[in-house]
RNA sequence: GGCGACAUCGCCAAGCGGUAAGGCCGCAGCCUGCAAAGCUGCUAUCCCCAGUUCAAAUCUGGGUGUCGCCUCCA
């Protein structure tokens, strides 16, 4: 398997720490609010990596966190009145059923800043005896990111101090890029922990450093394979969380590091602030779950994705195409899929999950599976062995593991699929009689309810538009 | 201001030095009572300029444009 390193700037071969296992951790949300598409791509990206990985006969463990102690959920605490478990149980209850809805595999473990305060506080503590951090006389703690001279190594970021002018910062911090490990309470503070450090809550970072080295062994060089996330991230978050764990455990975090691209809304960055921000959970009102994820997923992970509508129709189309076929192969049982289209699939997402070439080659086995069945429209053989192939395809990619017909009448209601029968059964009537005026007359009043009809050798199917 | 990414057919999008995948749309044909679906065929020399090379969309330099990070952010 070949990955692009965002910290090397390279495609690399993955070796991982253990033969055959994958180490991953990504960073999850912060449970303050709805997800957006944005954590929609990078949950996806990360699972068809898992996916990919598993596939090619990894052993993988998928580590991803909730931020459930920050300033925006306290903010909002103050806001609603609400304990933080109250915000922070909701939130992360929403964001589950999102990534459900998305069809992403449940992370193996799904730890939360505040289960690992005990953690975060013995880093801390680390930090500080061995001079890496210092407390200030507000007592926040901070770390000096001059006592290690790697800093910077992540995010290549050399010459920070003409950018680190621009902002604020504490006159008690040694230098611009020191960054907060603890946040003393203030009088105002509603909420706090009480440590042996005192008494505050825990900055940014700290919290995936402390996560991480909880749940994984590592092997003394690395704490784990790869490290995830938004291509935002990477600076300050992982340079941050890099430099902690370097000077807290004397070795790197992660072996590998992965950033996915951005999702734009009609060519502008999506965020809070620009108003444009997209809900998962308001797409997922206007379009299917796996529709929204096979338009997610069909652009590279690294690349920037622009939202929008027409393409999310386009994408449809392709997945349609799928359906179809499944729908011509259906109801059978499965064989093993082809070997040669698997391995062409496996290959393609082998070098860096090239999505493209892999949704290439499912539109040309789709087409030749059509021409197959339009000739030996009874093979069996065949039937089961293109059951097996899209099987394959659902495993790992996630998509077209719906029963065909189904799919096609999502958000169709059951009164509606009774009137289509019955207009499609007027309509094989009228044609039985050679009453084409009538019977066009029916599909046409089909076609304006949103309903497409064709008619097969075994009768006549509809279709949602 | 510092750093970085990207620019391929009307649209989406592969390609990573050897002579342009795939999808959508469009056109023609097969199939169909007619359609739809499906199948077949057709449609680009790769932002501009200069260079390296037998050979460049792919490498180098210079432009132009778009976007991002540097501030909470996936």
């Amino acid at each position: 398997m070949i990955i692009f390193d965002s910290v090397k700037k390279a495609k690399v071969e993955l070796e991982p720490i253990v033969a055959g296992k994958v180490s991953i951790y990504v960073c999850g949300p912060t449970v303050y609010d709805d997800a957006h598409l944005g954590h929609a791509r990078s949950s996806l990206s990360f699972d068809i990596l898992s996916r990919t990985l598993k596939a090619l006969g990894y052993e993988v463990t998928l580590c991803k966190n909730f931020t459930d102690i920050d300033d925006k959920i306290i903010k909002k605490m103050q806001q609603s009145g609400k304990t933080l478990e109250e915000i922070t149980n909701f939130y992360i209850k929403r964001y589950l059923e999102d990534m459900e809805a998305l069809g992403v595999q449940k992370a193996d473990i799904e730890p939360k800043a505040t289960e690992s305060l005990k953690d975060i506080e013995n880093i801390i503590k680390n930090l500080l005896e061995n001079n890496f951090a210092y407390k200030i006389s507000t007592g926040d703690i901070y770390f000096d990111t001059t006592k290690d001279n790697l800093y910077g190594s992540i995010s290549g970021k050399v010459n920070l101090e003409d950018t680190l002018n621009r902002v604020e910062h504490h006159g008690e911090k040694k230098n611009p890029k020191d960054f907060v490990l603890w946040k003393a309470s203030k009088r105002d503070d509603i909420i706090s922990f009480d440590t042996s450090i005192g008494n505050g809550r825990p900055g940014w970072h700290i919290e995936c450093s402390a996560m991480i080295d909880k749940h994984f062994l590592g092997d003394g060089k690395y704490s784990i394979d790869i490290h995830g996330g938004g291509a935002d991230l990477l600076f300050p978050h992982h340079e941050n969380e890099a430099t902690q764990s370097r000077c807290a455990f004397g070795h790197e975090l992660a072996k590998y590091w992965m950033h996915n691209g951005f999702v734009q809304i009609n060519g502008e960055k999506m965020s809070k602030s620009l108003g444009n921000s997209f809900f998962i959970k308001d797409a997922l009102t206007h379009y299917d779950g796996e529709i929204l994820r096979f338009y997610l997923i069909s652009v590279h992970y690294r690349n920037d994705f622009n939202f929008n509508e027409e393409d999310l129709l386009m994408s449809k189309k392709r997945l349609d195409k799928l359906y179809r076929l499944k729908k011509r192969v259906t109801p059978t049982s499965s064989s093993t899929p082809n070997q040669t289209f698997k391995a062409k699939l496996l290959e393609a997402m082998s070098d860096d999950m090239n999505i493209s070439l892999t949704l290439s080659y499912i539109d040309e086995m789709i087409s030749s599976s059509n021409e197959i069945l339009d000739k030996e429209p009874k093979n069996k053989f065949i039937k089961k062995e293109i059951l097996a192939n899209i099987e394959f395809i659902s495993h790992l990619l996630g998509i077209g593991a719906k029963e065909p017909f189904s799919y096609f009448q999502i958000g169709v209601d059951e009164d509606l699929k009774i009137k289509i029968d019955e207009l499609i059964e007027s309509r094989t009537q009228a044609k039985k009689e050679k009453n084409f005026k009538l019977s066009d007359k029916i599909r046409d009043e089909l076609i304006l309810k949103g309903i497409a009809i064709m008619d097969t050798v075994n009768g006549t199917v509809w279709e949602k538009l």
